[in-house]
DNA sequence: CTAGAATATGGGAACGTTCCCATATCCGTC
DNA sequence: GACGGATATGGGAACGTTCCCATATTCTAG
């Protein structure tokens, strides 16, 4: 800096203004500026701008899983919206293991981010709210809820109604719900699941999974089992969605004919041609562009008060929903196909 | 700091050991400046640190699309190595735009990162070779190869041979190629199909496609105009060959009783039981794991030629791939399967 | 013309570290 | 019991910016 401003004939501190682009200098001397700099190829170091400005414009973002693109499309939504607001991102990755995700949140800490984007952390809630103490702080989450720190979750119970309430529309009666274990997501959509059927005077049927292509697997099986087989399934997900249809379509049923299923989180896999699985869907893009701005108002002191947002998910309906077979013996829906 | 050194009753420099663990101070010391630290919260200023230390430890790595599964795994090699070797990530996404890598690419320069990864850059060569003038830049793409840039590639023209001479084994003859089109890992993959059909004395027949589901949907209905089907299909990639196979099944035909099917990069859509799709597998893991190792030798001086690294593919079988029919008429693959 | 405001520029002290060198302390040794 | 050599500690100048305030210059109006 000091070479450009003997370069151009002018001070170190007019150098640093025309370099943020401020409307005090004249255009006379911001030319000159502007050329000595590209003459002597010069890039401002950013570390001592945020040193000296104590504020480094800067948005660490914790992502718990790279492979999983769920958060690709909140990703999507936290770069626009960051970009357009003049904030840079710092991505970090915790590998799924609570200790590296401590190791990582520590790093951004040390590099003074000015806010951070927990994306579905397996952080202790003890440790982001201590963070929170100082830093601004953002949970995004299908359903963490953390006091005093602000959040963005899904309703996911909600997704799990909308599901339900399609399958009720299209003459179900018979409809099981292969949960997704105690993960974070399984109990509320279980939640969402039961408490459709007892609104609408359902019998509930669940039948133990979790999150992966193989519990869905098992699951089938169980249900393939019983005497009277359901007509319609909702899976906790849509990965453990695939592993039960395949194992429901190698066991002869035909899907939607002869067994309707419904997935959750309307990822890649469900609008693949060979798979085409209606799915309830979150706004993901929304949700990180959401989760930015309520860092910034943190950062910027525009907002106190702790802020809880819920999105609401919507469903996609695909190939795998339809009627449930007349040979399942309602009368009124063999009436409407006919 | 300073809080510190106070708090301990000793100089700044010597907490300044303390938090680099230095061997060079005593138990006693040390013990004192740490519970001061503790106490009153103390995180060092990686910014400041690094002003003062003229580096900072921190490999830049820029990512083109999220999105694609491919780098999660290609991440997954750098992070394990750069946290053995010592060394933090910065993260950046170009969100497939070329300009949008560049600023993302100038952000990283204007923090002085040691070095810089870049992910199947879609940067001109000229902007990467420009970089490499002053700051260590590893290339790792599938195929770009950049003169005077250190390069991690894949040997794609020889996974597609593999691909090949694995359905050749088998006893297929007509065996057709949906390509990739002109995206950089088109013609290689097209090119080594041409090499294997070329060594075996066999007729090749490139269908056009592109990379997408749709693209291998068309080139499908194609084939299926064709007078005499082939027996196999390599397909550029396993989301152009999940789109074939759809269209093919939906036509009647089984996989792998009346058509094999081959793709390319082993995506996590390959492993699905629904696809079962045998692919070409690219060492994605190793291959960070390189890029890492390959940008520190810059960084610490330890090379100084260029250095272009080639990675080998290998196959996974799965499924879709098997002896051609029967009817297909070839008399020794006949004998050999009765 | 000139006072006073407005506009541009420059000077020097931060920012929170590390690094180099100087100094203080402690050993064992002859 | 002084002497060299380790071993620990401290002091102060970097690092490359921004920020605050002072000063120089230009403009405007009376």
């Amino acid at each position: 800096m000091d070479d450009v401003a003997r370069a151009a004939g002018v001070s170190r501190a007019l150098v640093s203004l025309v370099m943020r682009d401020s409307p005090l200098v004249s255009a006379d001397r911001r030319k000159r500026v502007l050329e000595a700099a590209a003459k002597l190829g010069y890039r401002p170091n950013a570390m001592a701008r945020s040193l000296a400005s104590r504020k480094t414009g800067i948005i660490g973002v914790l992502l718990n899983d790279l492979h999983n693109p769920f958060f690709a499309e909140i990703m999507d939504g936290i770069e626009e919206t960051a970009e357009r607001e003049g904030y840079r991102l710092l991505l970090s990755t915790g590998g799924r293991r609570e200790e590296r995700e401590e190791t990582a949140l520590e790093a951004m800490l040390e590099f003074r981010v000015d806010g951070v984007i927990l994306l579905s952390p397996l952080l202790s809630s003890s440790v982001i709210r201590r963070t929170a103490e100082t830093t601004a702080v953002v949970v995004l989450s299908r359903t963490m809820r953390i006091q005093d720190v602000d959040t963005v979750v899904t309703d996911e119970a909600f997704g799990a109604q909308l599901a339900v309430q399609h399958l009720i529309a299209l003459g179900h009666v018979r409809i099981a719900h292969i949960d997704g274990g105690e993960y974070p997501s399984g109990p509320p959509r279980r939640r969402g699941y039961e408490r459709a059927m007892k609104a609408a005077g359902l019998k509930t049927m669940v039948i133990p999974g979790d999150f992966s292509e193989n519990g869905g697997t098992r699951a089938a099986e169980r249900i393939l089992e019983m005497d009277e087989l359901p007509t319609a399934v909702f899976v906790a997900n849509d990965l453990a969605a695939a592993g039960a249809m395949a194992r429901l379509q190698e066991a002869g049923l035909r899907i939607p004919e002869d067994i309707s299923i419904v997935g959750f989180d309307n990822t890649f896999l469900a609008s693949l041609s060979q798979i085409s699985l209606t799915s309830v869907n979150q706004p993901r893009q929304d949700m990180g562009e959401l989760a930015v701005r309520t860092v910034i108002e943190r950062i910027r002191g525009t907002r106190t008060e702790t802020v809880h947002h819920m999105t609401a998910p919507t469903l996609v309906v695909r190939r795998s929903t339809s009627h449930p077979p007349i040979s399942a013996g309602w009368e009124e829906d063999a009436a409407g196909l006919a």
